[in-house]
DNA sequence: TATGAATGAGTCTTCATTCAT
DNA sequence: AATGAATGAAGACTCATTCAT
């Protein structure tokens, strides 16, 4: 599968990669903490024990670090869609699997995730126009759930594109509060999130 | 009803606040065009049509001027909050209500909102704090809302911080799609979202 | 007498000047406190309790200001020191007397002694050339004073400029320490120096 | 010998700190002649023939820049201090010694005095702490120096603070007439300056 | 690979002063 | 006499980026 968010940076010594990862993982933190524009050069150099040579020779602009900490999160977030539209079943159960894939990365990934949904308008030209596809894409993957479901007679007819977002906006939320360690898990919220969402949206007559 | 979001700017000429919420508006557009710390004094001077020294009349600093944008949206959601637990009714349609709200200030206040939930890191201090504290009312005031429900036997027995956090999500993400002109209504969206919410936690002995 | 260091703003209303000198006074209180560079327009504002238009109807300019408080304590200064001259009396008395009058003038006027040590480099073009020479004036009167000891054979053959500078910079310098309020008075210190200057300086057999 | 005054500037590449220190004695001319606040940070660059970016790699702050200057001149200042009272001899000869050594310091160093005497204010925080601690310091030793020929009997009963003030102020003052090249050099006037100021407290006894 | 000196346009903010009211 | 809104140049300082070493 390509992997069109990763910026071709091939033909480099094998673990100028690794390193480049690590501080793209290191920065998104800054990021996150600091806000993008907010956080200088220098600050990062600190925090990735770099001089700004060295830290150039992998970033190659701030503005391209920004891109591989969205591509990071959309890599994983475009990858488990694919999962669930790929995986058999129910519309309903494809949908709490694909919240749950969601909430998981969110865990995984908290700085990488709070950095693109607080900093994508930083992103600008083509790298912007490859994100907002990307992220367009993964919000078509929700509708068209929603969409099978309602041919399914799973859910009843509400609007996909409407509906779509307000499960979208319940999960992404989660960034804001959900913490990796203590508290719910990922998977508990997913589960708790996909009863209230499902049950709200599903054809039974459960309602009157 | 107090507000005590407003910096207190007493004792100024009657129209030098008429003239500052203008700016503030204006600004407000500004910042949501092209994010906070991407926007230089320069052209919010340019927007306004202003000199910087007659902006910095009005705007105090830069981050004052941010903090007037949360607070002109913050103080209508307050309000709005207020209203709802004054109100009568049983929970379920006070939830709706306080949605059809919520999402009337995010119509009416598009780009307030915007700059809101991308840029209240920005805030420092006192200011950050008193943000925090006025946010996390709101946030209170719909666990209550949602607890109020399960006490009264209407809601199932849901984690009402988690479903509260859903709740919100499921809002305040519209900022991101919905228009003020053209297409869905607020108050149409709010109607849905209310749908698909208040039955996705509805009691289920409720349909008697 | 004339009084050429004063500006010349005749043909004011009778208490334009009463108020200017009040000014002018309080001026000298911040720009000793706070340095004139430093100091803003509006600072001079808040101390005088008056707008900026009516604070410049009374100055002129920050540079005119700070001219006014030069001229006051120099007015002072230039004064004594025609007393002193115009005054009987052998040469050590005299300037005894002139180093009574002079610390006298730097204990009443402390902060304006303290602005024009420090900030006479602040004035300009015809000012700065009306304050250099009235500053000059007086080190003459010294020197001279100095002169006729020495021609009367009170004083030992000294120097007269170097020593009439030894003589300022140990009288001058005392606006660094010399309180109003408390402590010595500044004739008690007069007393002193003149006993340690004059002794320092006399003919008399008293050493070797 | 501790050097307090010194930033901890270490772990610099070695011609940092050469590049430094002529670049602060390049702006201690400026300031001396424009005065500290009156003088911009793109007059320096241009007197010091550097960006303003590659001059604050040097200086830090306009701010540290001046406290650098005050260190170069107070370090002298106060090794010269020690020397004379490491240094044996009857208090008036040390007495001698020191304003011989302080006028030395005046003369190699003239724009770093005129600045420290009339900048000093612009100090802020701790650096203004110290720079008064390290002034202090040198004050208290002169005071000592003459306290110590009281006890020895070689000054009369002379008040050591204001007596150590008048020297002091003697020597100080001379920051605004002597000059490095011309006229009389810092030795002779410190040898007359001694010859006024020793005999002026001598004990009277002292005329065997 | 890595360093850090250098660039200079850009940052936010303050300045003394003017002027219509 | 007095106000305070407006000006716009200048204030100190930081930025992302380049490049010689």
């Amino acid at each position: 599968m390509a992997r069109p968010g990763t910026t071709d940076q091939s033909r480099r010594r094998p673990n100028w990669e690794a390193r480049r990862n690590a501080i793209v993982d290191t920065s998104a933190q800054v990021f996150a903490r600091r806000g993008y524009h907010a956080t200088g050069i220098a600050e990062l150099c600190v925090a990735n024990d770099l001089g700004k040579g060295a830290l150039y020779h992998y970033i190659g602009s701030k503005e391209q670090l920004l891109a591989a900490i969205h591509d990071r999160v959309m890599d994983e977030v475009i990858a488990s869609g694919e999962r669930v539209t790929a995986a058999t079943g129910a519309p309903p159960a494809k949908l709490a699997m694909l919240g749950d894939e969601l909430l998981d990365v969110i865990t995984r990934y908290p700085d990488h995730v709070w950095v693109f949904l607080h900093e994508f308008p930083a992103l600008t030209g083509e790298r912007a126009e490859q994100f907002r596809t990307r992220r367009r894409d993964f919000e078509r993957r929700v509708e068209e759930l929603l969409q099978a479901g309602i041919d399914s007679g799973d859910f009843r007819d509400v609007d996909p594109r409407l509906t779509a977002m307000a499960w979208l906006g319940m999960h992404n939320y989660t960034y804001l509060w959900l913490k990796r360690d203590g508290g719910l898990s990922a998977h508990d919220v997913a589960k708790q999130f996909a009863d209230i969402f499902v049950s709200g949206i599903n054809a039974k007559k459960k309602r009157r």
